[in-house]
RNA sequence: GGAGGAUUAGCGAAGUGGUCAUAACGCGGCGGUCUUGAAAACCGUUUGACGGCAACGUCACGGGGGUUCGAAUCCCUCAUCCUCCGCCA
């Protein structure tokens, strides 16, 4: 969420930065004046009346007590008690509709990020891989040659976009999670098991709701306090602090969590996109960072670092994109995506996306810390994967593959896997 | 799933329709006096949000709604926790 003061300031300001993610919110920011203004004028005409109120109340057991006469006083108390309400009813209208567009505003892009869409992205850095493949092999045929994913029991289980790790491919996969959770943990991250269905306030901190809230999976329990899946880890720890004052010393709090992703990617199935690349329900291993808001570009470039770190120690090769302001997710003031390359699409996936949301989700969870001084202050959140695992293994059995349809196994994950160098048909 | 009970400041807790909600009282925290230093004792202090240039005002007793001239207090509803019963990996 926006400070609304932000707008008041400079409309006009906020209006092309906002543009600058391909969206026009000229409209819903000229209406939101309107309301902040007509706001602020009904919480004063509210606020005098209730101020009387209160006065004359006061009197009421003052007056009985002398065995006054109240009659005349509380007819005074019955007009003024109409007009409350008639105003609070007003402010209310007027509060609902000014907080919904308000909600609906993404983040402010950083300045520095390059206007437009995707096409606009910069990369950063390139990373070559260690190995040289000896096939040209997909991850498809490999992982199901090799018998290490299931894709057709998966869609037997529960349909298009789900598969099944087996054998060594669920270890493959195991592994890769430990490897991951371990070098977080070993650097002083909180590691976390979340509940992985969450309620509606996680989803409108973090910020997916409630424009999102079609794009995840609702359980059927009712009208009210319904659950979701979580479509990421960071939706549960955005949530983690909400209504809170953090002491300052306490700061930064760096959380590592496991979870499985559900997400319900409707109309996003692209033909190029087979085996893991795009599912249902996937593993992702989440970074998350709550800082003081000098602090937070430092902790950006600890988890973009930490991020690349992982790829480079699995041998792959990937480069680092710094989003367009449009290509940003709309709660981000800045995204670095890393994407891991797929030989057999010539292409790059994303296996980590860095944020940086800057006050955005601390504001609509009202994610607080005092200083030392005693001044309180919004925290700033940060989320970054580190990683996400279904591309990571299409991209290991592919830049690992040799003549013969196996794989090696990356050094790093060996110790998880009982010292196994490669992955063939016969195990 | 059923039956009860609870939810008030950092913590414990008083308050059962009005003039004690910046909330009694206790603990803790912070500042001070005393002391070579500490402890003890004593004194003081200790919530947040919103509106306003300010003076000041408004709101918040788990959340939301209602009754009333007036609600921490009465009613409805939801959430969470506790106790007992049932069921269960």
């Amino acid at each position: 969420m926006l400070d609304v003061k932000l707008i008041r300031d400079n409309p006009e300001d906020i209006k092309r930065r906002l543009n600058d993610r391909l969206i026009n919110c000229d409209e819903q920011i000229d209406r939101i004046m309107v309301l902040d203004a007509l706001r602020r004028e009904l919480i004063q005409k509210t606020e005098t009346a209730k101020s009387e109120q209160n006065k004359v109340s006061k009197e009421i057991p003052q007056m009985k007590k002398q065995g006054l006469d109240t009659a005349p006083i509380f007819e005074k108390m019955n007009v003024l008690k109409e007009q409350i309400k008639a105003s609070e009813q007003q402010l209310r209208e007027v509060e609902d509709e000014y907080s919904e567009l308000l909600l609906s505003l993404p983040n402010l892009p950083d300045g520095d990020l390059k206007p437009g869409g995707k096409e606009n992205n910069t990369p950063l850095s390139f990373f070559e891989s260690k190995f040289q493949p000896e096939g040209e092999k997909n991850h498809f045929d490999l992982c199901s040659d090799l018998g290490i994913i299931d894709y057709e029991r998966g869609a037997k289980l529960a349909g298009s976009g789900f598969w099944i790790y087996r054998g060594l491919g669920a270890r493959l996969e195991w592994a890769l999670l430990n490897f991951f959770i371990e070098n977080h943990s070993a650097d002083g991250y909180e590691f976390m098991m979340v509940p992985h269905m969450l309620n509606y306030e996680c989803g409108l901190a973090a910020g997916q709701f409630p424009k999102f809230k079609d794009d995840v999976y609702w359980l059927d329990e009712g009208e009210e306090n319904r659950h979701f899946m979580l479509p990421t880890a960071e939706t549960a720890l955005a949530g983690l602090h909400r209504d809170e004052i953090l002491t300052e010393a306490s700061l930064p709090r760096k959380y590592v969590a496991y979870s499985p992703c559900f997400r319900r990617e409707a109309g996003s199935y692209r033909s190029e996109e087979r085996g893991t690349l795009r599912g249902h329900q996937f593993n992702k291993v989440e970074m998350f960072q709550v800082t003081a808001p000098e602090k937070s570009m430092e902790a950006f470039e600890e988890l973009v670092v930490r991020a690349e770190n992982l790829v480079r120690a699995l041998g792959l090769k990937f480069r680092t994109v710094k989003l367009a302001a449009g290509d940003c997710s709309a709660s981000m003031a800045r995204t670095y995506d890393i994407e891991v390359y797929i030989p057999s699409i010539k292409d790059y996936k994303e296996v980590s996306s860095v944020s940086n949301a800057r006050d955005y989700q601390a504001r609509r969870g009202n994610i607080r810390f005092r200083r030392e001084d005693g001044k309180i202050e919004f925290c700033h959140t940060l989320n970054g994967s580190g990683l996400a695992t279904s591309r990571v293994l299409p991209a290991i059995v592919e830049q690992y593959q040799l003549s013969d349809g196996s794989i090696m196994v990356p050094e790093v994950l060996r110790r998880f896997l009982n010292g196994r160098e490669r992955i063939s048909k016969d195990d």
